[in-house]
DNA sequence: CTAAGTCGTGAATCACCCT
DNA sequence: GAGGGTGATTCACGACTTA
């Protein structure tokens, strides 16, 4: 993985030729003219997280006096619509052009600018597919009591066209979410704690987002060995995601200050089968609690092996949240269960264990230490 | 409460002088053309259902082959964006048109017609305030597992503009959520049951929506004695829940069996009782009382000595209501706590501390305990 | 060492009346 | 209309401190 200083601007155009993609690497330019470099339907799946155009007011302080560090950086000023607008057709062009016939585009934004965003998908020809509302389980609360809490932000999933092909992984999603459909809303934690990333005590992107949210965003619309652009990288959540995933990535990043800590830190990243506990905090436990989201949230890791009781049977966690047998069977921890044992049900939970330090345990001991950690 | 069966077109505008508005009436007729018909700046509310562009290519089967009743009227078809957006923009300016400068709308739509709805609502002029996700607690699953469950609508809500002054009861609101602020998803079931309008075992209209959806908007946004304007009135449920709200309102709707059966339904609903209501506007309705009333009325004595709960600063009670430090300086119990803690504002009633018997009590109890004694 | 308490902070379009 | 004074207003979570 390295760092592309600069597109040289006289060969922008199929400057890179097919097959010869700067994989892994984040290409330090504007995200238009980075993109006009690549050549026609190389990437699979574009995730994009642009500015909001927030228009903020003044300051704003806390009832306890202390100040809100709010969102006043300059790429995030736009001197109207009629700009803003332009700014968004132009790069979603550009996505586009460079994704493939098959590929997939994702746009997250607020209230301020996700509807200019949506009609220029819209216009341009892509296919809305849905619109997934991310539900922040513990938002800034609106301290002036004037409106109701602003407690989720709105990401557009599309294809190329009404009638393109793409990927869902349908049985992947179902079972990250314990057998049942997964739903329009997701519900997870912003970005804190450790997995912040912070410079001498300071955030330093105000606007990181938390790797579940890209983990169920690749994990749903993406092939392992996919071809994942982002064009406002940032802190490159969406490059350490699909590192940890098995996809490939492209990211555009103007600011040499990102870029470092983004680059640093997808050096760390550790691909899902090496990783060790992550500290990726899962959403305010339901009462039911998906076997996937344990494997989600790093309760339990991809790889890990389990087997009945009696070790008569074994099978292996996949990332996704399902098992795989021996024979290469795979599906939920409770199909698996049954179809080994010629049953029509079986409850997972109980029937599969883990080797523990002293013994094997059942996985829902794992659910156990999941809900004493997350419920209040 | 009666149809007025059709606005003369000859005489459209101002035709309703105001303070003669048609009130808990439904306009069978064209929704602009019956705009047209209102006079400027009259409605304190409008909530729009407009059709939501669906464009199902053919019947939708579920997997065990029963029919699927989809929205397929003859009024939900547009032959392209373009017509939609004029449509959109054409109505949206006669709800402008109509509304008080203190006024808000309120939109609901799903991603097919979502995105341009709140690109027009931005262009025309509106600031929007909230976009509200409803989470339908019951969707009807994606049968053929190609997509996520789609499981949420989008409302905007929108004042006149950036500077406007509107009705948000944010005591209303947060005594319904237990007492912590209203967030921005909504989790209500899908309109059913016993609710759920039918004729003959079938529906009456496709997307009726729930009451409690429009409970919500209403108390939040609205006064008691408001009119509400709904220019997509379908089966009236923006008509019931006003009734029950204790609010005025105006439908409009084309079709005769949706105004039949929207008739029928208002007038079976029950309106709140007084009391209800005045519950419901608590908060709100308690009387600013200054802290000098409390001094001129002998609730407190002067020369009474205040300090915060750590007893770190104190200040002392004069006649006028003021209170003096130690160093001399004086002011309202408000501007003595900011300047003390060297904050850009302070709420005195709640900083400020007296001794009591049972130790340090706020100075805001003193304020109940003088509203207790003074209000009916 | 544990439990309880304190403090800091997050994509935020964040007041209103009277003179 | 601008400016100044009064006064209303926060949830969840992680890190750190104190008992």
């Amino acid at each position: 993985m390295g760092v592309i200083e600069k597109v040289k601007k006289s060969a922008r155009v199929a400057a890179v030729p097919a097959g010869a993609l700067p994989l892994d690497s984040i290409l330090m330019d504007d995200c238009i003219a980075a993109m006009k470099a690549l050549p026609d339907a190389c990437i699979d799946a574009v995730f994009a997280d642009p500015p909001y155009n927030l228009q903020l007011g003044g300051d704003l302080n806390r009832p306890d006096g202390s100040h809100v560090d709010a969102v006043t950086d300059d790429w995030d000023k736009f001197d109207s619509f009629a700009i803003y607008d332009k700014f968004t057709r132009a790069w979603l062009k550009e996505a586009r052009r460079i994704l493939k016939p098959t590929g997939t585009l994702w746009v997250i934004g607020s209230y301020h600018n996700i509807f200019r965003v949506g009609t220029a998908v819209q216009d341009l020809g892509f296919w809305i597919l849905n619109d997934i509302v991310w539900r922040k389980a513990n938002p800034m609360p609106n301290f002036k009591g004037t409106r109701f809490t602003n407690a989720h932000e709105t990401m557009i999933w599309a294809s190329m066209g009404e009638k393109s092909r793409y990927t869902f992984n349908y049985r992947a999603m179902k079972t990250l979410n314990d057998e049942i459909q997964m739903r329009s809303d997701w519900e997870l934690p912003i970005c804190a704690g450790q997995e912040r990333l912070k410079k001498d005590g300071h955030k330093v992107h105000p606007t990181q987002k938390p790797e579940a949210l890209l983990y169920r965003v690749l994990l749903s619309s993406t092939k392992p060995g996919d071809v994942v652009l982002d064009p406002f990288f940032g802190t490159g959540t969406t490059g350490a995601v699909a590192k940890r995933l098995g996809r490939r990535f492209i990211g555009i990043e103007r600011e040499p200050a990102y870029v470092e800590a983004a680059q640093e830190r997808i050096e760390a990243a550790l691909p899902l089968d090496e990783s060790n506990l992550q500290i990726m905090q899962a959403g305010k436990a339901a009462p039911r609690v998906a076997f996937g989201t344990l494997v989600e949230t790093g309760y339990l890791q991809p790889g890990t092996m389990l087997c009945d009781t009696k070790r008569r049977w074994k099978a292996s966690v996949r990332a996704d949240g399902s098992l795989v047998l021996a024979d290469g069977q795979a599906g939920s921890i409770h199909k698996m269960g049954a179809t080994l044992q010629g049953a029509p049900s079986c409850n997972g939970w109980t029937f599969w264990h883990y080797e523990a330090a002293d013994g094997l345990r059942p996985i829902d001991a794992v659910r156990q230490t999941y809900l004493l950690a997350t419920q209040p």
